[in-house]
DNA sequence: AAATTAGATATACAATATGTATAGTCAATT
DNA sequence: AATTGACTATACATATTGTATATCTAATTT
């Protein structure tokens, strides 16, 4: 009765291959529907031509299945990018790029805007995402540290690095995509955070 | 087999005391629960002490339950202050004034949180939110165009409408809300929208 | 007083979803 | 040849929205 268990490079490589598909058929399916009510593991599931059982051995759960679709989309999301943005000497030219390179992201993948609306039917989901998010508030908070004088106080330190959180969010990008191209929400949010800094500098 | 019919003051009183209940059952529930996931029509039922037939019978469906939820919010809330704030002779006076009015009333009854949760899980419900967000945005339109310049262009006056507008939203005061007193995100919103008006205005 | 009516109830049913349980299939591996 | 990993087939439990039908009760009409 004992386990001997094996390693297979051809059965993992064909057990990755259809878990890639159902996450491919997951993000199609959420980035052509309006809204996340329709989404179901059964319409996955025969998108991807398999079992619903294979879904839930792949991925555990429903909430199993939409965090691995969107760390998929942030896995090829162009947040690499990131890291030069912050290297920038100027602190308000890097904070210009970050809000772009933002705005890409959230615009790259209509997925994403189901996936946020998953949030609200799954809290474990939403507390998924929201840890995800955390790392952008870092850069936000190191870029506003940089641009702050020593005078300027800690609420409003506070203040700005919550407002400008709250700008390069995906609430608020989709709240100003609606008719506008993705650069013009991309300056909007740009000039509304160097407006969120401006009375930390002086 | 003719219907005779019959309006009755008791009746009709009685199942307005009725419908009442259920309302400020489900007001309850939304504002205890921290999310919409748990929210269904018979703990609601439960809790009013009726059948899950009679919210039916009142409400047409859960959708319509959380409309009369919403509205009930809406009636007491507050945003009958809105003439007197539009009525100010300084326009930026009267933009604080609106996102002041705005900010009370997001943080009046959690339950407005839950609400718009439950917009992610049926689009037809969102739609009846979101018609009911367009007043505010014909108010922030109004402060905008009083605000402006003639030389200010149309672009710039719609992206600080929409600015405003999204500043002035409901997932905007959500998101800055966490630890902080309501007057303070008060004055952080009202900041931005200044911010946001600001270049119009020369 | 008797018939009718509005509102609520009781009960049942249909349709979806998520999630769990068990046994079976088939090819890769030992 | 036996075992194992991934997937399948089928069934089941549970929860939810929504519909259908018959019944009950108190208010109203004739």
């Amino acid at each position: 009765m004992k386990k001997r268990g094996y390693v297979s490079s051809v059965r993992s490589a064909a057990a990755a291959e259809n878990r890639d598909r159902v996450i491919e058929a997951a993000a199609k399916l959420l980035r052509e529907d309006a809204s996340i009510a329709r989404f179901s593991l059964d319409t996955v599931a025969k998108a991807a031509g398999v079992t619903r059982l294979t879904v839930y051995n792949q991925f555990g759960s429903r909430r199993g299945l939409l965090e691995a679709v969107f760390d998929g989309i942030a896995r090829q999301g162009g947040l690499h990018e990131i890291a030069d943005a912050m290297a920038m000497p100027d602190p308000l030219m890097a904070l210009d790029r970050v809000v772009e390179i933002f705005c890409s992201f959230w615009a790259r993948d209509a997925a994403i805007g189901r996936l946020h609306e998953a949030m609200a039917t799954d809290p474990e989901f939403a507390e998924a995402l929201l840890e995800r998010n955390e790392r952008r508030r870092k850069l936000v908070r190191m870029l506003t540290e940089r641009v702050a004088a020593k005078t300027a106080a800690r609420r409003a330190r506070e203040g700005a690095v919550d407002m400008i959180f709250a700008l390069t969010s995906y609430p608020m990008f989709a709240m100003l995509n609606r008719g506008r191209p993705t650069n013009e929400v991309c300056h909007l949010v740009q000039t509304a955070c160097r407006a969120a800094v401006e009375p930390l500098s002086r």
